[in-house]
DNA sequence: GTCAGCGTATGATGCACATCATAGTTTGGC
DNA sequence: GCCAAACTATGATGTGCATCATACGCTGAC
């Protein structure tokens, strides 16, 4: 990977998700006091369990949000791609992280300390509103989650991985592949299964002629199918 | 159900969770406008779907959040008691409400409108900061909830939800007994699973002396057995 | 008193999925 | 290029739990 320098926020280009409503010189603050790094693909960005010191923005690359259940499988929570921020709950609520953050590609992060946020928070309105509405977000897409997790079989729920996948990271050029590479564990912890059954029901839907591989990358090939296996409207 | 007349904010003496933070004149504005309403059990507070108009606050009485499955079965996703406020997700994320609201005692909550509430939110930062502080840990809630349903088995779960209702709503003065009543089609909701499941595994705890029925009361006899089956730290 | 309706209870059966086992295939380090 | 480790794959087996069926007790209507 070419690391670049990662630009001062008031030149970033991303489309942040939180920071957005901010004016130049808010922006200048952040940018004066923020550090950034460099992550490669498996390295983990925080734990669950330890303390925050900051927010976590992500500038370039893809993140998973994992935790650890009560027995031995970890558990993918959510993604977050550029322009994301991680840690807010953990610093808001002033409580260690609940969920371990993994680059699932090269990435390049900034740091954003503890206190500049929090007095920022403090001062702007607008950020504490879009603070509340990025949550608000997250509280509906989670209850969500919780239902198709308790309530459907495995088909489903790979379905809607797959439907997930592509609604947050996007298709390539050709239109059919998932922009994002997950290894079929992976799947399997967002799906809510073991590796074994995601790896067949993989197969099965391949077999079906919804998806097809190409090498490791997914390609949906029946879009409309793979909705209707999901449960969900086309 | 002995019905009396709600007291303005003023002289409400319930613990809020959100308005806690508010001035005088903050609460008198609310009470100027807000709207009492007494809910008899069984009956929705507001539908899943349906689209929000404020937010509503419970000043006695108990109350079960719920969800449809995409196939036929609800889903309890949490429960609030007296103080707690209903229905700001909707109003903050500006869309339908994500959950059906059932009384599950007799209840008496107030209404206070949403643009009340916005404007307050908007010119009044500790209100801001108070309602972010409840999401970050609704949000938390919620994410460990997701772990246990996709990870745990039933007996688990339904371990955790016993523990779960002792912890919001507490216990009666004997020290053993469930202050809430909740049927079995219930806690098999709030524990993912069928009512048969649900009976049989109650009856279970109760072979094992771990917990006991007193009509439709439920006892926890053995806390500490209860704790290592919900696989949680006493 | 009787009967309908609901909540509780329990047995029988089937199936979806975890678990265990084993093997081929790819990847990265040196 | 080679070997170890990780990933992918597939079969065999077991089991937790949903589903179906049935029945009993309680409550309220008339």
């Amino acid at each position: 990977m070419k690391v670049i320098e990662i630009p001062p926020c008031t030149h970033c280009t991303n489309n942040n998700d939180l920071f957005q409503c901010l004016n130049r010189t808010d922006l200048e603050d952040f940018s004066s006091s923020k550090r950034g790094n460099v992550f490669k693909k498996g390295q983990n960005i925080f734990y669950e369990g330890n303390h925050s010191h900051g927010l976590y923005c992500i500038y370039s690359g893809k993140v998973k949000l994992t935790k650890w259940g009560s027995e031995n499988r970890e558990q993918i929570i959510r993604f977050a791609g550029k322009g994301e921020v991680l840690g807010y709950k953990a610093l808001l609520s002033d409580s260690p992280y609940n969920a371990t953050a993994t680059a699932i590609e090269d990435c390049q992060v900034c740091h954003i300390s503890k206190s500049v946020f929090l007095s920022k928070l403090n001062e702007n309105k607008k950020l504490a509103f879009s603070t509340i509405q990025l949550m608000a977000g997250n509280l509906r897409t989670i209850e969500d989650t919780l239902i198709t997790v308790s309530q459907s079989q495995v088909k489903e729920r790979v379905a809607r991985a797959l439907l997930l996948l592509k609604a947050k990271f996007g298709l390539e050029e050709d239109n059919v592949t998932l922009s994002v590479t997950l290894s079929r564990r992976e799947i399997g912890e967002l799906a809510s299964t073991t590796i074994e059954t995601a790896i067949r029901t993989l197969s099965q839907l391949k077999k079906d002629q919804v998806i097809a591989f190409d090498r490791k990358k997914i390609k949906i090939i029946d879009m409309e199918r793979l909705f209707s296996i999901a449960k969900l409207d086309y």
